[in-house]
DNA sequence: GATTGAAATGAACGCTTGTTCAGATAATCT
DNA sequence: AGATTATCTGAACAAGCGTTCATTTCAATC
């Protein structure tokens, strides 16, 4: 059930947010203080509660909320048909869609060790779903006898891992464009599947 | 220059260092105090700077460590020879020392945010040392012909990050071997640099 | 212009932080 | 045994922590 909202807060809540994610991405969960977090947003720290439960609350928000768009991004960019075709747009999108929320990234891959235990079995869920939304793919492909894969969950794993790894270096501006940088990596996960 | 050591010092020494590379990894850095990390010891908290001139340099040397014990472990294990089998000596190499360190892997790619400016040069510096011996073997098998890849820096970091995310899932005594996830990975990382 | 109620303040709460250091302890050396 | 020196304690320091709450501010409504 929504709190009743007053001008401000439409604009308030969001801005903390924002703000929470930039410094936990950057300092770690336990580095940064409630009181940073308010000095960014120009406000004093009590105001935050008005917004938040507590740090935790804050921290775990913002973890839900990018792993929902994750998910909700995907359904939406999977284009069905050929296994293929699907695990392109998926590398497409899963670089594309990670290179846009590098601090969102950051502190969902970073800080599920902050996360109390039934915060972290949410998100660990959410995460897994995303998991297998691949191996999905890898098995059907596997099944259809177009993929080569000996083990659909480890291949899914792997693939993962280095997609998201693109998030470790790539800087706009750099040598390579995200177009350039999808279009090598998806052709290196194309070779990991088929023979 | 060493500091003389009666008999405790060599003991407790390392044993701070154990400590506090668990707890940093489990907890992260910033959310650990040195009163657990003596506590863990069995000493009080003042007792650790006798050991370390502060939290940073502890934080530092278990990174510097790590990443040096990562550069010495490949050159030894580094066969020479062709290009196909030093990749694959590299897979195995990369997969089994960072399972045999999890915690030490996990606080030096999680906790360079905590790093004081001269500090994370230095251990980005030996990461890229790591990286380029990885690079420098796909490009000689891509001079040699052996090797077709379209780019040869973005390849090792995506063999890299493929190779660590071992680290995330895998358990001892679940349903694959080292062994077997080692030639798996292998397999893959195969398929990626090879036609 | 008075009333309302959400938004924000700013002080206070008890507690923890990294670090220092004088003093106690214990092992080694002469 | 006495002197020396490494090792450790335990208290103290100033600063910062997450969170609460009585009070003030201020824009919207009547």
């Amino acid at each position: 059930m929504a709190r009743k909202l007053g001008s401000h807060a439409e604009i308030t809540g969001p801005r903390i947010r924002a703000a929470a994610e930039t410094l936990f991405a950057r300092h770690g969960f336990a580095a940064v203080s409630m009181r940073q977090i308010a000095g960014e947003v120009g406000v004093q720290a009590g105001a935050l509660y008005l917004y938040t439960a507590d740090k935790q609350s804050l921290l775990f928000d913002l973890m839900r909320t990018h792993m929902d768009e994750v998910l909700a991004g995907w359904a939406q960019a999977d284009p069905g048909g050929a296994p293929l075709n699907r695990l392109e747009a998926f590398c497409r999108f899963h670089i594309g869609f990670h290179l846009d929320r590098p601090d969102a990234v950051f502190l969902s891959y970073m800080e599920l060790r902050s996360l109390e235990p039934a915060n972290f079995t949410a998100i660990e869920a959410l995460r897994r779903d995303y998991e297998r939304a691949l191996e999905g793919i890898l098995r059907e492909g596997s099944d259809a006898g177009e993929f080569s894969v000996a083990d659909t969950r480890l291949a899914s794993m792997a693939v993962i891992a280095m997609l998201t790894g693109v998030n470790t270096w790539y800087r706009d501006g750099g040598r390579l464009s995200r177009e350039e940088v999808a279009g090598l990596y998806w052709e290196m996960a194309r070779r990991m599947v088929t023979g």
